[in-house]
DNA sequence: TAAAAAACATGACAAAAGTCATAAAAATAA
DNA sequence: TTATTTTTATGACTTTTGTCATGTTTTTTA
C-alpha cells in the first residue's frame, strides 16, 4: 500500500465525472482535492474491516473492490462490487456507525481516500450534493429490497443466472461470439454473490456450459445466450 | 378508509416525539401539521402499492404496517414492520422511484399522510433534519446487508429462532410465564418475514413449542426461553 | 523451475426445505 | 346461527442444496 503523489486533482480525475461528486461546484472540488490521497492497492488487500470506524469515504478512481459481510460460517456474503466512480464507507459514516461491511480489492486499483471532515463540509454546505447522496442511499436500499427478496423466493440456479446477467451489464464486452465478463471472479467470489456453496456454483456454471448459455475463455465468462439466462432467471415473473 | 377531522396537531402527536420529525422546529412542525392528514386504516387495507408513484410520506400514529415486496413466485417477503413513530414511503420519495414495495395494514392503524411538497420544503429547509433523514437511510442499509447475509447464509430455523426473538424485542410484554409478542401475525406473515414457506413455520413453530422454547396462547406467541432461541439462531457466532 | 497453495471439478451422500394433499380448527361473513 | 373462508396442522414425498471426500489443474511463491 503506497501513497502516490496527488498527481491528478480531482478536477481532472475522469471517474469523478460518473460519481457522486460529479456536480460539486469548483471551490468545493479543491477543498476534496486538496485533503484527499491516493493509494494504490494491490488484488487481495483490505480497504476496511467490518467493525472497524470508518474515518473518512474512498472514492475508486480505477479497479474493482468486492464490499460483503462475513457470516458466522465464516462464508462471505458480497453486498456489491464496486468500481471506477463508486464510492465506499459513505453510508458507515453518515450513519455514524462502524463499518457494517469489510472491502477488498478484487482487480488492482487506485483509490482515492476522503478523510472524514472534508466529506462531511462539503456535504453540510453543498446542498445539492446531499441530495444527490440522499438519493443515492434511496436506490441503494430499494436494491437491497430486491436482493433479499431474491436470496428467499428464487433458486440458486436462478440466482446464478441473474448474477451473469447483471455481470455482463456491468462489466461485458462485446466479443465474436458472446458478451465476454471482463473481470476475474473466482468461483468462491461467484458463490458469495449469489449466496451459496462454491460447489454448487461450479456445477451450474458447468450445466449452464453444457446448455450453452455461457463459454470459459480463460478466467473469464462468456455469456452467449443472454435470453437463455433471463429465462432461466425468473426475468419474467 | 375515512378522513378524519385533523384533530391532533404534530405538535401534540405522541408518536411524533419517537420518529424522524422528534425535533423538528415549531414552525416546520406547523408547516407538516397544517398539510398532513390523518386517516384511519383497517387491518388488511393496502397502503400504497410497488410500482406506483409516492405522492407524500406516511407516518404511523399507531398501529402497525407490514412493508413488502411480492415475489414472482406469489410469496411477500416482508422487509420491516413499521408501527408508531415509523415512516413509511420516504426512501422511494426521495429516490424519485416508484414505489419500490407494498404496505398493507396489519393491525387497525391511524397514519398521517404528509404530502410531497411539505416534507419536501421541510427537508430543504431543515439541515439537521434532513441529516437525521439520512442518517436513518444508512442505519436502513445496514439493517439490510445483514438481513441479506442471514437469508443465503442461515438456515431456516436459525432464522426464525432470530424473527421471534426480534419480535418479542420490539413487541413484548412480561407476562408470567415469558415474555409475550404482542402482535397478530399469520403463519403465512412469519413465512413472509423469514422467507420460507407457511408449513416450514408451522412445523418449526410446533417444534420450537414442543421443545419449550415457545408457547402459544390465543394467536399470540409467548417466548419463555430466550437464551434457548439466542443459541438457535445461532446468535453467538 | 520446483514446490506449495489455491482454485476447479466431480461423485456420493445427507440434510434441509419445498410441494402437494388432506383435514381439523378458527375466524369471518351471510 | 350457519355457511364459508381462512388459518393451522400434519403426513408423504420430491427437489434442492450443502457437505465431505478426492483428484486434477492452475496459479503463486520460494
Amino acid at each position: 500500500m503506497k501513497v502516490q503523489q496527488k498527481n491528478t486533482p480531482c478536477q481532472l480525475c475522469m471517474s469523478r465525472k460518473f460519481s457522486l461528486f460529479s456536480d460539486v461546484s469548483e471551490p468545493h472540488l479543491c477543498q476534496l482535492s486538496d485533503n484527499k490521497n491516493l493509494i494504490t492497492h494491490k488484488k487481495g488487500q483490505i480497504l476496511f474491516y467490518e467493525g472497524t470506524k470508518p474515518l473518512g469515504v474512498f472514492c475508486i478512481s480505477d479497479g474493482i473492490v468486492k464490499v460483503y459481510k462475513t457470516a458466522s460460517n465464516g462464508k462471505e456474503q458480497i453486498i456489491r462490487l464496486a468500481k471506477a466512480g463508486d464510492f465506499l464507507g459513505y453510508a458507515s459514516l453518515l450513519g455514524e456507525e462502524a463499518y457494517s461491511n469489510s472491502a477488498t480489492i478484487v482487480e488492482d486499483a487506485n483509490i482515492c481516500f476522503v478523510p472524514r471532515e472534508s466529506f462531511l463540509k462539503v456535504l453540510a454546505e453543498d446542498n445539492a450534493f446531499h441530495q444527490r447522496v440522499t438519493k443515492a442511499l434511496c436506490k441503494d436500499l430499494g436494491v437491497m429490497e430486491s436482493k433479499l427478496t431474491d436470496a428467499t423466493q428464487k433458486s440458486i440456479r436462478e440466482r446464478l443466472a441473474f448474477t451473469l446477467l447483471k455481470l455482463s451489464e456491468t462489466y461485458g464486452i462485446d466479443g465474436n461470439e458472446g458478451e465476454k465478463i471482463n473481470i476475474v471472479l473466482t468461483r468462491e467470489e461467484i458463490a458469495g454473490i449469489v449466496g451459496t456453496a462454491t460447489e454448487t456454483v461450479i456445477r451450474l456454471l458447468s450445466e449452464f456450459k453444457k446448455d450453452e448459455l455461457i463459454d470459459f475463455e480463460g478466467k473469464k465468462i462468456i455469456v452467449i445466450d443472454k435470453k437463455g439466462l433471463a429465462r432461466l432467471s425468473d426475468f419474467y415473473g
